[in-house]
DNA sequence: GCTTGCAATGAAACCGTTTGTATTGAAATA
DNA sequence: TATTTCAATACAAACGGTTTCATTGCAAGC
């Protein structure tokens, strides 16, 4: 592979002219110019990236770490992400996490290693709950979903008590008044916002809240069907389902039509995330809209203005959701 | 931030040594090895990736090439193909390509400038299709979907042929004789590969095969949903439909049920992948199974053992598909 | 006791760029 | 004409590790 000594020979100049020629064209001759990259195209010249990030001390590269690649709304939101990063010249390294704080942690390494320059957590999970004092701004560090650690670095979240809200009003404002929770994993705080939401809307309506009618469970179709089987089991007088993701709900549809429901009409589903799946199971699902793409875009511009110094500290960007209206769910007269 | 030089004055030794400790711990005393880590421990020393990657001329880095990440089907081979990589201490690069030849070439380069040992193609476009001439060896390459492009490296892919006319000689001996085919893009190999494996199965049952009941669309939910619609307006006696993948199976169900249709009653539908919401949906798909994740770690080990130079050439993993039967096709009385 | 062999370590070259500083030559100025 | 200025280029020093080769000291063998 020829490098900058072969190309500076071959073309009679310095390998600083070179590097120039490059870097800065406008700093050469025109004359020059024209024979290095001449000599450049006709030895079919590529810098070796690895001295060049090693000389300039950066990589241009941004670790993202994912609970679960295969997941759709993290597959969006990486989607995102990358458009952005393609766009501004960054790589991306992807690191697949399982949620698995050890496997976080070796991703933080990665910037102290100098591998990558940033890193963008998709997982619940801040800076300070994986190391001890992280001294600020040793690591550029954007994190992409609701966080309940306080954080001295930029978040892109939802407001997910707010969205919650909104769905659970549009039900009781149908007249369901028996509605049965499929919440997410007891521990995420995420779980924890979308139900403050839920009651907080009970409250309005002036409507106790059942602890019994909440069942918990993994955030996957898997998770809702088993969720919805041991709710629906213990409670057949449910006319409602509000669920924390569109995979939870369609595994509880599942569950429920297996039960021999007739949906909507025994019984109404709500989602949360407004996977594209939602738009074409059946019935077609009720459901809260997460700018996705967005969230992983807005996520990468901050990690970008992190790097070049321009942000510090906790910049914090909530995104807007909005009430998905499909068949899912019914009025009740 | 602390470097070698650093660590070895402390630890009253040559920076040699301290490279060692962590590179070759054996050749050290067991004395000098243990003031080492002291000292590395003590001043928080981790070893500059860049420095090492430069010196060492590779850079445990593998590029995958997605045409969309937020795919399911892709994710999933992703998902394999991380895996595997983290076991073998590899890194991922992911970029979408958006199956654009100009950005799956910006991949290449990758690896003649240095940033990636390797790339795993899950896009169609062989290395032959992306430059002239590729040198052998040149650049490691992995494709982790069946080609029509000559190739001298690593394939790994599943029969599609076989898959298609194993699934098409079910809905046939189920007594189904007018059957639609929702083909995926038309340009597609694989596209091609299963149309052929349709056509065979007809041909073992005497069938005609009628050209008018194939319509092409994007392998998506939408792209099945409007191809089916096209198919449907246009013949309503079709008694099942023929679906090149999951997406376009769900896409058609949508349409059909939208059309009034009463499923499986009306009209039987058969996906290809088996994607997990294939197990949800209404009714429930009868798919081929298609290896997601396992081929994702076959190619993975593939790219491993080429970088190792363990093979070379054109090695052919063709992995095994199933039929996966659930309710979406009922028998024909 | 002297040589030999080997384990442990150090010195220094090297990896391929970038970049600060020095040098050159020609044009502009006095 | 002598001096200054400036653009264009070269020189050489980094960057932070790894690795080759040489050196040292000690135990084993004669």
């Amino acid at each position: 592979m020829a490098q900058i000594r072969d190309v500076s020979k071959r073309a009679g100049v310095s390998p600083a002219t070179v590097s120039r020629a490059f870097s800065d064209p406008g700093k050469l001759s025109k004359d020059t110019l024209k024979r290095v990259l001449k000599a450049a195209e006709e030895l079919n010249y590529k810098p070796n990236s690895m001295a060049q990030l090693f000389r300039i001390k950066r990589t241009n590269a941004v670790l993202v770490m994912v609970p679960d690649v295969a997941n759709v709304l993290f597959a969006r939101i990486l989607s995102g992400i990358e458009r952005i990063a393609t766009e501004k010249d960054y790589f991306l390294l992807v690191s697949d996490t399982k949620d698995d704080p050890e496997v976080e942690r070796a991703g933080l390494e990665m910037v102290e290693t100098r591998r990558a320059d940033g890193v963008i957590q998709l997982g619940e999970r801040g800076l300070g709950d994986l190391i001890a004092d992280p001294a600020p701004g040793q690591i550029p560090f954007v994190q992409a979903v609701e966080t309940r650690s306080a954080h001295a670095y930029p978040i892109v979240q939802i407001n997910n008590f707010a969205a919650a809200e909104s769905m659970a009003s549009y039900l009781l404002s149908l007249g369901h008044r028996k509605i049965g929770v499929l919440a997410g994993l007891q521990d995420r705080y995420v779980t924890s916002e979308r139900l403050r939401g839920f009651r907080s809307a009970l409250d309005s309506f002036g409507i106790g809240f059942d602890e019994n009618l909440v069942e918990y469970g993994a955030y996957s179709m898997a998770g809702g069907a088993q969720a919805a089987l041991r709710l629906l089991s213990r409670n057949r007088s449910l006319t409602a389902l509000f669920t924390m993701s569109d995979e939870m709900a369609i595994g509880a549809i599942r569950t429920a039509q297996d039960l021999g429901m007739q949906l909507p009409h025994d019984l109404s589903v709500t989602g949360f995330d407004n996977i594209e799946f939602g738009k074409y199971c059946t019935p077609p699902l009720t459901t809260v809209m997460q700018p996705a793409e967005r969230i992983g875009e807005v996520a990468m511009t901050l990690m970008g203005n992190l790097l070049r110094g321009e942000i510090t500290g906790d910049a914090e960007q909530t995104l807007g959701t909005e009430l998905v209206i499909r068949a899912s769910v019914r009025r009740l007269t």
